[in-house]
DNA sequence: CTGAAAGCGCTTACAG
DNA sequence: CTGAAAGCGCTTACAG
């Protein structure tokens, strides 16, 4: 039983079913209209077929009885979900929310919606949250990959959810992918602190199951074994540490440095033959917590120690000491992730695959200096 | 014409339409198993009433098939929506990416996705937004508002679709909301650096628009005004200057401040009558531009001027001196307006309103001292 | 316990 | 230029 009552306080046509208010459906704007609901749809969808006197009457429907298109429903009738899904490794890093306010940027555009969640860098949550995207059937997928055999994606890809791989070298035959070459950024890093001087380093990396640990790995490891070849005849040898923390944070950087200094493990900034005289770290967070337990041990940026960071967020400009630090256009990678996953469904290159590779750059500041002769 | 073929490198039967691959529904499900459609659903939906044989071959038929139910579909028809929308002001900002993982965990357990969006703070981007969500007909909606009047959200609310306020104290009879007391926290603030004799205070707002800035603001003066009365008869008045910056941010911060200390216009720090001994910011990210604009002029902290925070995001604990601050369980609201939401549309309490508000506490790191008798 | 039919709310050819 | 009908992929009473 549906009938149509006039509400008091609202110039409005309220329907019920049953005394109850029900959302008027295109149905319903078509009876007021006395049009068909194809018609209604004509003018939702702004086909210029409709005549303008009819085309009036029906907005006037639509408007009196508050009609709000139900866009899921069409989703599912175009084939065409207004959501892309965003599979990220942590919500509260900042490298990626700024990537995701660029996403955000391109999404909207496009009106698209984002459906933003982030996988801890565990692999069983990715796949979870890769097939319920998939089931959702959402435009497509902009994945931080955890698990790097990407069987999850893949799966998803067959299924006909394009996915781009987002912070990600790889370059699957059939998903785009945008990334920093981390090896490069590791090396320019380290050869910025060589020709300052620095032969003793300490490398504060994240996980080591993390690809992005890894890629920095290697780019330290390759800008020592260069230099080592060009330096055959001096007398100092390079020296280098590495250090695997357990996550790409302040706090553990902090704890894991306060414990060194002091426990004397690694005499960091004291002017002795063995100790550190520069820090490069994996990323920002975990230089800001370095710099941290440095400057509380009264360890002086640069003075006693030079400090390196990576990625170049925001506060990275705002410490003591201001990071000098490789920078990661993070802002634009988002936008370019998103961008490709638009493309690759355009109807004028449909399937269009890409693989993006931004190249880093150090930003030098105020925490790396030339190493000191009594270094 | 539609027709089955078997891939060579799958065991799976393959769906064609013309020669394209077709995803596969309940319907091609029920043919391969000899049953109904219901019975597909019957099997999906898990009810007991499907015999086990009948169970297995549908089982057996769905993955051979490799068929995804299609959650939209599944949506529609059901009238329940996986989406949450979520409207925070910047999604850069720590305070609102911390709180959006604790709706993350709370939403994760029902299944839900989370839709995430930011309206940097204005109504028109808000009213967009909300309107997005409502046409998708999303399960509800946790809101941040930007727009006090909340027109938008009274709208979608009318429609049918449950908002929960995150971070107001705004109490509409229909809309449940989470809340920390703004005012009580920076009268603790203020309290705090009362209690050390600190009695020229410098207080870095944010825009004078935003409602957090407001309260605030409300709360600084309401504990001067009470410290004031209970100090009639001592001689020095408790001075105070409040600045408002452009944005919630360390780098306006920064800036204002690095100008005002060079153009000498406040004498931040400095032993003098005029100097202000503390300085009290609007959030945590103000503070750290600060301790960095002062850090940069030599001026020390806590030993020339102490400084407070606001928020306790995770950074607070790594700045160069660890941050005192007003914590607000970031995580915890976030948990309980998503927690809210939920619970407003449990069968067993329909319409369930509720404002929760949080009292945020002071904790005392390294950043702020006793007024120093110089000062 | 299972099947046939109606329907969630829209859009899209196809007639007229 | 407009209407009637079919259909996107599910679920839900209702018969049997």
């Amino acid at each position: 039983m549906t009938s149509k009552s006039t509400g008091l306080n609202d110039e409005r046509t309220v329907l019920t079913v049953n005394g109850l208010p029900k959302r008027p459906r295109v149905k319903d704007v078509a009876e007021l209209a006395g049009v068909s609901v194809g018609t209604v749809s004509n003018v939702l969808n702004s086909r210029s077929s409709v005549r303008p006197e009819v085309r009036n009457s029906v907005e006037a429907a639509i408007t009196e009885l508050g009609f709000v298109r139900n866009t899921a429903a069409q989703a599912l009738r175009t084939g065409l979900s207004p959501f892309v899904g965003v599979a990220v490794l942590d919500l509260t890093n900042p490298f990626f929310m700024e990537a995701a306010a660029g996403m955000e940027e391109r999404l909207n555009n496009e009106g698209c919606l984002m459906a933003l969640a982030s996988t801890n860098s565990e692999a069983d949550n990715e796949a979870h949250l890769l097939r319920s995207f998939a089931a959702q059937r959402v435009r497509g997928v902009l994945l931080t990959p955890t698990d790097s055999s990407l069987t999850t994606a893949h799966e998803i890809v067959r299924q006909g959810i394009p996915v781009v791989l987002f912070d990600s070298p790889a370059t699957p035959p059939n998903m785009s992918s945008v990334s920093v070459n981390d090896q490069k950024g590791a090396e320019l890093a380290i050869e910025h602190l060589l020709s300052l001087g620095h032969h003793r380093i300490l490398f504060l990396n994240g996980p080591s199951h993390v690809r992005q640990a890894q890629d920095r790995h290697l780019g330290v490891n390759r800008a020592i074994k260069l230099a080592s070849q060009n330096l055959q005849h001096t007398i100092s040898p390079i020296e280098l540490t590495e250090i695997s923390l357990a996550s790409f944070t302040a706090n553990a950087a902090r704890s894991e440095l306060q414990e060194l200094i002091v426990g004397s493990k690694l005499q960091v900034g004291r002017p002795t033959q063995l100790a550190p005289t520069a820090i490069f770290c994996a990323n920002d967070l975990i230089a800001i917590g370095a710099m941290t337990a440095l400057q509380a041990s009264g360890i002086r940026i640069p003075e006693d120690v030079s400090l390196v960071g990576f990625d170049d967020i925001s506060l990275a400009q705002q410490t003591s000491v201001s990071l000098t630090t490789v920078r990661q256009p993070m802002k634009e990678l988002g936008w370019a992730a998103a961008d490709l996953l638009l493309n690759s469904q355009s109807p004028s290159a449909p399937k269009n695959i890409e693989h993006k590779s931004f190249t880093p750059e150090v930003i030098v500041r105020d925490s790396t200096a030339e190493a000191s002769a009594s270094q």
